[in-house]
DNA sequence: ACTTTATGTCAAGTATATTTTACAAATAAT
DNA sequence: ATTATTTGTAAAATATACTTGACATAAAGT
């Protein structure tokens, strides 16, 4: 399922796909992907991913909207 | 480097690496991996981890002891 | 209308996460 | 001392994260 908190932090940030993908040192795709919500990143990328954005795992990686408190 | 984190939160609910590893699918060397720190996991199975543990990905796989605030 | 930028997607390749099998050493129990 | 359990580690195989290159579309700018 898509990860729409990724999605609308990279937004907050005026960041396109291909500027994020360049910060975190991935391809493109991956970080489309990702946001697409096809697959499982490493939690090393995530990691990279959330430092850019000023946000936590927890933030944008737990859970996914039906049960978040 | 290791995650201590994790090797302390799995003690405190008194399970070995090879029931952890159970509980989460996976086999009981990806968990002593991880534990021993040589690699990158899945964020998905960082998640199951969590669950299992009763922690979450902050807790466990946010920053590693040298700069945390 | 044209050009640029951002996104969505696909197929083939490479890198690496994870498995399986296996063995050795340490700890706890008896 | 010996048996069982846990942990550390390694090599070969498999699954999958991630790359590269490419093409199509939509939106924004000129």
């Amino acid at each position: 399922m898509k990860n729409l908190k990724l999605k609308s932090a990279r937004a907050a940030k005026d960041l396109s796909q291909g500027d994020l993908a360049q910060i975190c040192g991935v391809s493109r795709q991956t970080i489309n992907a990702i946001e697409k919500g096809d697959y499982n990143p490493t939690v090393n990328l995530c990691i990279a991913i959330c430092k850019a954005l000023g946000k936590t795992l927890d933030e944008l990686f737990w859970e996914d909207e039906n049960d978040e408190e």
